[in-house]
Formats: C-alpha cells, sequence, structure tokens
DNA sequence: GTCTATACCAAGATAGAC
DNA sequence: GTCTATCTTGGTATAGAC
C-alpha cells in the first residue's frame, strides 16, 4: 500500500467506469476491449487490459458490481437527507424528485438488465433491492398506487431517453406536479399545509 | 408468381420473423446470420440467407419496416373495435387494456428502439407516430395525465420484464383499476355510470 | 435458391520482453 | 504493469457447383 504513491493504482478503478459506460451503450457484444483499453489510456488492441482482469465477463462483473455499490450508497445518502423535510406537500414532490434521479442514477444499470440481465442474474436482485420496492404477496391498493408512481417515473424516463426529449414535450417538474396531484387525490389521507 | 406454387416463396418473410426475435433478444452485435439461417431451417453456417439480403444491416432494416407495418395494421384493427362500447368506465378499461396490449405488441421493436435507436434512426419516428401520442408544444394539464398514463403502462411493461412476473405483483388488472380510479378522480368530467 | 468451400477480418486472449 | 507479437475463434460475406 505504500510502495505506490505516485503511480496511482488507478487504472483498475478507471477500467471498471469505461467499462460500464461502454456495456451500457453498447451492449457487451458490442463491447470491445480495444475500446476500453483506449479510453482508460492503455495501448488499444493490446491485451493490456488482462493484468487487470482474467475475461470479459469477469470485468463485466467487476464494473457491475462496484456500481451498484456505488449508486446505492449515493441514494441512502440521499434518502437521509430527505428526512429533514417537514412539510408534506414539499416532502412529496422532493421524494418523487428523489425517485427519479435515483431512476436516472442506476440508467447505466436499467440498461444493462434489460440487456444483459441473463448474463448477470444478481443484478436484477440488487437493483429492486437497492430500490426498496415493497413487494408483497397480495398487494394492497395503497402497494398498486406506489407501484403506478414508480412505473411512471420509470417510464417517462425511458421514454424520454426514447424520444430524445421530455416524453411528449411534458417537463419533469409538470409531470412530478401532475403525478402527485393524482396519487394524493387517491389518497387524501396526510392533506397538504398550505392551500 | 404464378410460377411458384409449392415451394412458397415464404423464406424471405421466415427470415424477416426469425430475424426480429434474434435483434431484438441478442441485439444488433450479439445476432448471427448463422443463428437465424438455422431457426429458418437453412444451413447454418453457410451464406444462404445472403441469396435474400445483402447484409446485416440490410435485413435488420428490412425486418424491422415489416414489423411496424404488421403492428400498426393490428393496432388499427384493434381500435376500430374499441368505438362500439358505450358505458364510460368499461370503454376506459379497455382503452388501458388495449394501451397496455399494445405496447406489448411493440415490445421488440421498443427493445430494438432503445439498443439500436441510433442504427435505424426511422425506427423511432415511426413507433410514436403510431401510437398517436399527442405531442404539443405546451402540454396542457390533460396532456400531462395522458403522458403520465402511457408511461406508467410502458413502465409496467418493462418492470415486469426486468422482475421477470408482474411487477412488484401487482396483476394487470390491479393496475389498471387502480390507474383508472387515479386518472379519473383527477377528470370528474365524465362520471362513470355505476359506482 | 440452396449447398460447399473459402477469403477475410475483428476481437478475445496469451507469451514474453522491458 | 505496459507494450510487441501472435494464436485462435467466430462471424460476415463471396464464388461457384448443383
Amino acid at each position: 500500500m505504500a510502495t505506490n504513491q505516485t503511480t496511482q493504482p488507478k487504472t483498475r478503478e478507471r477500467i471498471l467506469e469505461a467499462a460500464l459506460d461502454v456495456f451500457a451503450d453498447e451492449g457487451f457484444n458490442g463491447t470491445t476491449i480495444t475500446e476500453i483499453e483506449r479510453r482508460v489510456g492503455l495501448a488499444a488492441g493490446t491485451g493490456s487490459l488482462y493484468r487487470h482482469f482474467p475475461s470479459k465477463e469477469a470485468l463485466l462483473r467487476a464494473a457491475v458490481e462496484r456500481e451498484v455499490k456505488l449508486r446505492r450508497a449515493e441514494m441512502e445518502q440521499a434518502r437521509a437527507e430527505l428526512q429533514a423535510i417537514s412539510d408534506p406537500l414539499e416532502r412529496r414532490t422532493q421524494e418523487f424528485k428523489q425517485m427519479l434521479r435515483d431512476i436516472r442514477r442506476f440508467d447505466r444499470l436499467y440498461r444493462l438488465m434489460l440487456n444483459e440481465g441473463d448474463r448477470v442474474p444478481e443484478l436484477r436482485e440488487a437493483i429492486w433491492s437497492a430500490l426498496q420496492t415493497p413487494v408483497r404477496e397480495q398487494p394492497t391498493e395503497q402497494d398498486a398506487i406506489t407501484a403506478i408512481a414508480m412505473a411512471a417515473l420509470g417510464g417517462y424516463h425511458l421514454f424520454s431517453i426514447m424520444q430524445g426529449r421530455p416524453f411528449n414535450n411534458v417537463s419533469q417538474d409538470q409531470f412530478i406536479r401532475t403525478l402527485i396531484a393524482l396519487v394524493d387525490s387517491a389518497r387524501p389521507t396526510e392533506p397538504t399545509s398550505s392551500q
């Protein structure tokens, strides 16, 4: 540990970061070791990368594992900060914004899960447990509403990517504002303070 | 045309159908001509397929074009039948079910659009125009609600695929029923007949 | 219009010098 | 721990016989 000072042992990290980017963008088969080497600054085309990882598969798994850990930590951090908000409406707004941010944060992992889910099965469980979605055998009406909110935000995210602009030109703020109105109209348990 | 009777000229069609399946499942790079040949019943590994299509790219485009045309026809057919329903609640239920069916119908195209959108840019426009989503510069509150419903259904579909079961165990019926309740509570313009 | 054979190349991976 | 060189495989695509 103390031996390596100037030459940061960061190469491995940079490989993992670049790898996840390329995997998410190009898929497993579309990703070439050469491209990753190029991005990291290693001589492209040489197998220099194999001094760090034994195979392309192993690289994918390591990259996914690292990404899950990082994003998860970020999310928990951000959620803790949410607890401070007292105003119900504001709190709800921030909750949904947070959910959307979480989804975006997980974007690279989502795309990987959609495409390479079979290649890294643990990925599925890791993601859903990280998002802490309540899964019951017999979901209540409340669970269904929560599922709708999540699905709406997830769909909004993906459709926006597909359209290359905010989905149907509905801005994030308008989307969340309207979604809150819908959800709260069905669950008037917690009346908003101001209004 | 009249020359070819017994040996159905269907080979081309079967290639297109198989190709879209493989492209959607494995992505462009993950798809091999060999695999498609195998599925169609041609000798695998030989370039027999190239008697029908000049290149892998051309095959992808042809397969997408055909799929768009087929699904679109299906959808228009199904929509026409919807007009007959008079009861508002029933009509709405069928509308949403229809929307979900449309989304599922387009599943292979969606996945392709997500992954190979850049390779077949026309695909994007074709899909969204087929779904007839209203896109305004300044979406109204009503547009936002429509967007939420579509996003929710789309998200439900994709998340269900990701989880490999109905999303969070919320069944399709429960999801749609709850979604209708939400949407209609915000738009009490059209009161449900029975209730 | 389907097969055999094959050219060609990109990419994963390894050995060994420095 | 990075480079040079190289092996090997698998996949696109073509030529030509039947």
